[in-house]
DNA sequence: ACAGCAATAACAATCGATTGCAACAGCTTT
DNA sequence: AAAGCTGTTGCAATCGATTGTTATTGCTGT
């Protein structure tokens, strides 16, 4: 590092065998530490190298040895349901891969994908770029996702199983999750819920069927629907023209997200209406944030940061050749200030 | 997609190429559809790769073509000022710069890196895999990223910008919003300033000093110090550990980041201390979170969006071979609840 | 009928590192 | 002294696609 002058700057493994007056093969070998190569010599290439600043090229060793290091953190976005990587239930679950996958050494790839073709993942996973693939979320893709895992090991997905199903999930029970939520209400006293989402993607109907189930065995009336997108920018407005509807019908509000129960309870809050003592209110998924708003969000929690590390374990699982199972976590109720 | 059976599968080129009864030149040149090869074998040829599943190994074209499609983001963890990449500012500009990145057709491959050694930036940038570099933050490493700045062009670094300085970058002025948080206490009548969080990294004893320099103006004693770590799980317990003494001694608090700020006023609720009545407090960085918490947090925005565009942009710039200079942006005061 | 040209496709070098195999020196063993 | 090791190193094929150069074909114009 004192030596400020180093001009020659060496490209290749062949520019440094011919200064070290040794052939490529024996400079590779050094580089990579191995012991075939005398001790001396590997020493003296090995300072060489660190003198000029040299760094082996990573696509040429990687399409030598076919690895990569790299694991792909991919996004399908059918029906446009999330529409961005901002999102912030993919930001946390990103954080807690990324974590995960970094701490084993390899690095990341993100997309995000649009499905507007057949072979989005096929694409992906033929590339030659990945050890490894995690998809977050099934969206309408499951068809493609299926037709890839009969064939390519090294994927797990967050989601659901399904019975005979080929790929590898790990996800929340959604319809488990919207049950506990409704039950929570109830338990409560509330007699007159509410839903506020949209219910449809597969994962968000069963947080309402869930819901519908509590208030059925306790003999309320099915729940009144409230459409709000779980991605929008519009999310706020839609909220808004749903509260006054809201406020005259309901007790008891179960939200389709932690987002969703948030904006719910500050609408209220802004028409005066108390949280949890007029209207008692549910989020889903606990998120980080779920516990940072002023009143705190009672919700469903996903356990996102165990679900990814269990990802992430099974993916390397799957990378090294063995064969895990789905798996399928049980939401718990988090209680704190909204219900 | 109806044909079940499609069981040879295609390896490589050289396999289609044979099949297809020409030359592996024809065929790479048929799948970039170039017009070179005659229409009706371009077209026989893609047929037979969609029809096989059949795409080309990435890892090859970009050895050969020197260009990845790929942007890397880097997170350097000096000092450990940054446990994790679920850090809710690190998570924040990642799902901007990711957005913009993405939408640009570039692929993003994220690190986290402890710089541990003197190399850290040079084993990224001569990895040969990445088209261009982000660093979010400086961390310590200045002189590091100044070394590989001076022959590496397609960088950008979020941070601040010093004279001299050879690297590009895109931040805030730290003192300029840190004089704001001051300003703004001081207006709405506080005179026991108070300042929550840490001063090593050098962007956040900017933030302090333009909080002490807006004290000083106003002819007030110097802002007291509580020091709380930025990113780490005791946050809450360091605090809790402050919170008596920020309550006996002052009336307005400026805190260092909107996670402090958050769990600050949190903790004064928790004591019965209203805010802003009591104790008034003014967060940093306008995380998503600042405006869902109740009450809503008076912050000082970084303009993360905003930013994290204009790096990208920068980036895409640098990469096409233009010169661009640092950008530094003007923090502006978000007044909500909170102050 | 032949030079000249356009269109098309084959040939072969190239990107940069890895690795199986062969070669060689120096040594011991019989 | 021949045979057999062991420890090192060189040689050359290989990963899979890209692309400049060359060869072939058929056609036009004179």
């Amino acid at each position: 590092m004192t030596d400020g002058a180093s001009p020659p700057r060496i490209r290749n493994i062949a520019e440094l065998a011919r200064i070290a007056g040794v052939s490529t093969g024996t400079v590779s070998r050094a580089l990579a530490n191995k012991t075939l190569v005398n001790a001396e010599t590997r020493e003296r290439i090995q300072a060489l190298a660190r003198e000029h600043g040299f760094r082996p090229n990573q696509m040429a060793r990687r399409l030598r040895t076919q690895q990569t290091g790299v694991i792909g953190i991919v996004v399908p976005l059918g029906h446009e349901m999330r529409q961005h990587l901002s999102d912030p239930f993919f930001m946390t679950i990103l954080g807690h891969l990324a974590d995960a996958i970094t701490e084993n050494g390899y690095d990341i790839m993100l997309s995000r994908v649009i499905p507007d073709d057949e072979e989005w993942l096929e694409r992906i996973v033929d590339s030659g770029m990945l050890d490894g693939v995690l998809l977050i979320g099934q969206s309408d893709q499951s068809a493609a996702i299926e037709r890839v895992a009969s064939r390519y090991r090294p994927m797990v997905v967050w989601g659901r199983h399904m019975p005979g199903q080929i790929h590898c999930t790990v996800g929340v029970n959604n319809r488990a999750g919207g049950r506990i939520a409704g039950d929570a209400l109830i338990a409560r006293g509330c007699t007159r819920l509410g839903f506020v989402g949209e219910i449809d993607a597969p994962e968000f109907s069963e947080r309402y069927l869930g819901f519908a189930d509590a208030a059925h065995t306790a003999g309320l009336p099915a729940p009144q629907q409230f459409h709000v997108h779980v991605a929008s920018d519009v999310m706020k407005e839609e909220i808004a023209s749903h509260i006054a509807s809201i406020q005259a019908s309901c007790d008891g509000i179960g939200a389709v997200s932690d987002l969703i129960a948030m904006h719910t309870v500050r609408a209220l809050a802004d028409r005066g209406v108390a949280v949890p003592g007029d209207i008692a209110v549910t989020g889903f998924d606990d998120l980080p944030l779920a516990e940072q708003t002023i009143p705190r969000l009672t919700t469903i929690s996903q356990s996102i940061g165990a679900g990814a590390k269990a990802m992430v374990a099974a993916l390397f699982e799957r990378i090294a050749g063995q064969d895990v199972p789905s798996l399928e976590m049980q939401p718990v109720l988090v209680k704190r200030d909204t219900a």
